[in-house]
DNA sequence: GCCAACGTTGGC
DNA sequence: GCCAACGTTGGC
């Protein structure tokens, strides 16, 4: 799961235990967290449009999917006229603080790692913020710590 | 700050 | 349904 670290960083997440991941509005990350995501799931937390940009520790799904209810909140930024208490468009979970590595693991080291080019990731055009991760990738990248 | 790549919107 | 225009993402 990407974040801006100055919107929200592992270091948010770390001091506050727990925080709701609303804020996604695009169908396939939205379908992604929706249908796929399984309280216990684990989490790499990646920041992006920072200096060091890259996966910085790790999280897990500690809610089941649900309403995304900024999406009604007329002053939040990620209000959505067309999603409705009745009819919510978009989904979000929780997710909960697993550990800070010590050591950002950087785009370029995974791009770099023969192992990680299938990840999505490191496919060109790929901004989506919520990505599937193989498993066998997972491990790899926390091999590279 | 630039810009490529992608997603969304809306006219036709 | 096509596609141009526009907005956003995110690395550099």
């Amino acid at each position: 799961m990407k974040s801006e670290p100055s919107t929200y960083s592992i270091d948010d997440l770390e001091r506050e235990g727990k925080t709701q991941w609303e804020g996604v509005r695009n169908y396939q990350a939205r379908n992604f967290m929706r249908d796929e995501m399984k309280i216990g799931d684990l989490v790499l937390f990646y920041h992006s449009n920072t200096k060091t940009i890259g996966v910085v520790g790790i999280g897990k799904v500690c809610s089941e999917p649900y309403p995304d209810h900024f999406a009604q909140n007329k002053k939040s930024a990620y209000y959505d006229e067309k999603s409705t208490k009745e009819n919510p468009i978009w989904f979000m979970v929780d997710v909960c603080f697993v550990e800070k590595f010590k050591k950002t693991i950087t785009l370029s080291e995974i791009k770099e790692n023969k192992i990680l080019k299938g990840m999505k990731l490191v496919q060109k055009g790929m901004r989506l913020s919520i990505q599937l991760v193989l498993k066998k990738e997972y491990e790899e990248v926390l091999k590279m710590l």
